[in-house]
DNA sequence: CAGTATCCTATCGGATACTG
DNA sequence: CAGTATCCGATAGGATACTG
């Protein structure tokens, strides 16, 4: 077994491949598919229906996304209407749950939010 | 002790401003900011600084715009040369910790990222 | 030091149309 | 159904110069 020259990550810096990662799974549309899959493996179709306001292309891009990271699998089903579903990876359940977290605390304290803007209006 | 109409946050809903709110934790520059003052209190040049790769156009956006959501908080002193410090408030406390859940995660999983992606080229 | 103002470019991202 | 391709406008965001 190879000892392995260890770097380590900084999202700091703009050069650390980190903050690409980073930036990935908290992007607008990349946050609310990794959360949504946690409930379940989807239908590109339903994701774009449970998804407000997003357009087909930003959810493939998303998804590709996700995919080449190994957040997300693709599963193709050889069938004529083509039926494709998309689940967490075992890596992708762990971010998600991480972003799922954040989702949920956001929601939570939404009213705390929005009353301290209309404080200082 | 009136008793509110309580309406449920859906960041699924493009109308939500739940989403909005998500956005502006997890936006590239100030997920950032939030776990970077999770450590201490900084000026605006050290933040500058420390975060690789910021314009100083970003950097004021992004504070005005977590100052607005509460977050964070700004407190100038009355000297020459200016000095300013900005700190987090509790409720920007709690979120920054989620936040910085989310990049120790990606920064300690970062080679299992790499490695899939070169798998799959 | 801590910004603001202006300019300009690149990327984001929506709408529409088309394909296997 | 599950995308891809193209076009185009909106916005993110960098560089530079200037101010209190």
């Amino acid at each position: 077994m190879a000892k392995n020259k260890r770097l380590t990550a900084d999202v700091y810096s703009s050069k650390c491949p980190s903050r690409e990662v980073l930036n990935h799974v908290t992007s607008t549309w990349g946050s609310l598919v990794l959360v949504l899959l946690l409930e379940q493996t989807y239908r590109f179709s339903e994701l774009r229906n449970r998804i407000g306001g997003i357009s087909e292309k930003m959810l493939a891009q998303t998804l590709q996304l996700l995919e080449k990271d190994g957040f997300i699998a693709r599963k193709v089903y050889p069938v004529i209407p083509p039926k494709v579903e998309y689940s967490l990876t075992p890596l992708g359940k762990d971010v998600a749950e991480k972003v799922s977290a954040l989702k949920l605390w956001v929601e939570a304290n939404l009213t705390k939010v929005i009353s301290h803007r209309s404080k200082n209006a």
